[in-house]
RNA sequence: GCCCUCGUAGCUCAGGGGAUAGAGCAUUGGCCUCCGGAGCCAUGUGCGCAGGUUCGAAUCCUGCCGAGGGCGCCA
């Protein structure tokens, strides 16, 4: 690739013009603008210091030994500013890089080994079994798939779950509910208002056991409404079986061999401050129960064993709990680092300008499948994912119920669109996709071509850092440029046409299915489908 | 009081050490003899405030102001 071409080749001039040592990391980027060439280092910048040169003259030097023998592509190289070394290009190099994208197709374009096959578990969701998933739970929900789908196109091993808290109070509440519903009664002081257990107790035989029943109900709730987002977990872990099969005794069993629980006040402790929490937190109450944050521990240390690596994606409302999860954890003698914790922001639902209330009783609140009913799948997970998890997100659904051009996910579903029904076109004009051989990419020279294939010759790279940062978003952004360059490409390039010569025809059209390749792997990236009319 | 996140254009948000800070929506005005106008082009005296680090700060650090969330023998 050209970038470690010219990284390599700066390292080797640097070396040459007397920088010693070189840095760790010679930094190139692309400018932000045009007129400053197509790549850009500061090594000049950033060493001047220790060679003990002004910044400029460094670069003139490093210059010089770079022109001794010009990197591949490279026209010329300028130094400009306060000592960037600026490399300007032919045009060549972005032929190449469309060359590779129609290599790669939409099923490798992009995806890299780098994370080596480490196995991550990453849980998200994990809502209450005893009541549908509503708007709130769609960010977690969305993120945590998107992240997941950015960690298997980098070489990562990933287990998605979902944990059941299916024991405790709340649950018997919810079967006491159910009952009370199924018997036509109003529900007990303190359960479940919602008007979804009218309907589950309508469902529910006369035989059934409440609890039994209608957790198992809640299940296939949030398992079809996950469905319809496109989100399916590998393992739904029970809370229940972790207490039956002993699993949260041997934990405490660990702690105290570990000398990391201890008993008082009639209460067992966790020693968390040991692990910088602010105090020590109980773990079996004065009443014998647990607390959550013993059967948490255990679920943790089981994850531990299936995994190298562990991300909880956890609303900001229990952003209070991180600090105990890595103490429990490294309680039992596990590295914390290890268990990566990820609080996403909490989401302001708006129902045209107006707010819709996220609180209380269920009846206040917006079931997650009224808004894929709403707004689709599409334009749901495109929404919730186009940005960053630790700003606190806006969403009006009226607006995005009217397909407006509020929600860019049709700009960009519009550019596949419109790319697909060019190659209908041009199949029926006879035009027939020529191999690598004898494509005339040299032939792609306009202003809107070579932005095209500038915004593909980024993608690999966004997908690299949306992975390492663990944000999704910035393949939305992405998706975005591609889209505008495409569309401008489409206003300013005909492909066909009595005035365009078949060979720049041919050329248009692999540039095009570059286009489609990325737009292809950049939606599946966040799970947005690429129809092909709309 | 302490902890976490955020404060960028009228609105919703990108940009998270580089050289002239960007998009969408909204506004105003252009572009359909021609591959889908769900499109293209033009239109903007914006990084909360104050210090600091740096050759260079919207970006890193400190303080202040403002918004949201959290600080249970609840889950």
């Amino acid at each position: 690739m050209i970038r470690e071409q010219l990284i390599d080749a700066l390292g080797v001039a640097a070396g040459n013009a007397g920088v010693d040592p070189l840095p760790a990391t010679i930094e190139l980027e692309r400018p932000a603008h045009r007129d400053h060439g197509d790549w850009s280092s500061n090594v000049a910048l950033a060493t001047s210091k220790t060679v003990g040169k002004n910044p400029r003259a460094l670069a003139a030097d490093i210059v010089a030994e770079l022109e001794r023998e010009l990197p591949a592509h490279v026209e010329s190289i300028e130094i400009a500013g306060p000592g960037f070394i600026n490399f300007r290009l032919a045009d060549t190099w972005l032929h190449e890089v469309l060359e590779s994208v129609l290599d790669a197709q939409p099923q490798t374009f992009g995806r890299s080994a780098t994370g080596d096959g480490t196995h991550v578990n990453i849980e998200f969701v994990s809502a209450n079994p005893n009541k549908p998933l509503h708007a709130g739970h769609a960010r977690g929900a969305i993120y945590g798939d998107a992240v997941a789908r950015l960690l298997e196109a980098t070489g990562h091993h990933v287990t998605r779950e979902f944990y059941l808290n299916d024991r405790g109070v709340q649950m018997t509440l919810f079967a006491d509910s159910l009952a009370a519903r199924k018997r036509g009664e109003t529900v007990p002081e303190g359960g479940y208002q919602g008007d979804y257990l009218v309907d589950w107790a309508a469902e529910m035989p006369d035989d059934a056991d409440p609890l039994e029943w209608g957790y198992e109900r809640a299940v296939i709730s949030h398992k079809t409404t996950l469905g319809r987002l496109r989100i399916v977990h590998d393992v739904w872990f029970s809370e229940r079986t972790l207490v039956a099969d002993g699993q949260v005794e041997e934990a405490l069993q660990q702690l105290r061999d570990r000398e990391m629980a201890f008993d008082n006040d009639g209460a067992t402790w966790l020693r968390s401050t040991e692990f910088g929490d602010d105090k020590d937190r109980v773990l079996i109450k004065g009443d014998g129960d647990y607390t959550y944050l013993l059967p948490d521990i255990a679920y943790h240390r089981d994850k531990y064993s299936r995994a190298d690596k562990l991300i909880n994606v956890w609303g900001a409302d229990h952003h209070g709990y991180v600090t105990r999860m890595k103490a429990g954890v490294g309680a039992l003698g596990h590295d914390p680092a290890d268990l990566e914790i990820i609080i996403t922001q909490l989401v302001d639902l708006l129902r045209d300008g107006e707010e819709v209330r996220m609180s209380g009783r269920l009846g206040d609140m917006v079931a997650l499948d009224d808004v894929v009913d709403d707004i689709g799948a599409d334009a749901t997970r495109f929404t919730f994912l186009s940005q960053s998890m630790d700003t606190r997100q806006t969403v009006d659904l009226g607006a995005l119920a009217e397909k407006s051009m509020d929600n860019p996910v049709f700009y960009v579903q519009y550019a596949h669109a419109r790319i697909h029904s060019l190659r209908a076109r041009a199949a029926q004009a006879g035009h027939v996709a020529t191999d690598a051989a004898s494509r005339e990419l040299a032939l792609l020279t306009h202003e809107r071509e070579i932005e095209m294939m500038r915004v593909l010759s980024e993608y690999p790279d966004v997908v690299a850092l949306a992975a390492r940062e663990r944000a999704p978003h910035k393949v939305i952004t992405w998706l975005r440029q591609l889209a505008a360059a495409f569309h401008g490409f489409y206003h300013d390039c005909h492909v066909m046409g009595d005035d365009i010569d078949t060979a720049l025809t041919l050329a248009r059209l692999a540039l095009i299915e570059g286009a489609r390749v990325g737009l292809v792997a950049g939606l599946d990236l966040v799970g947005v489908s690429a129809p092909e009319a709309m």
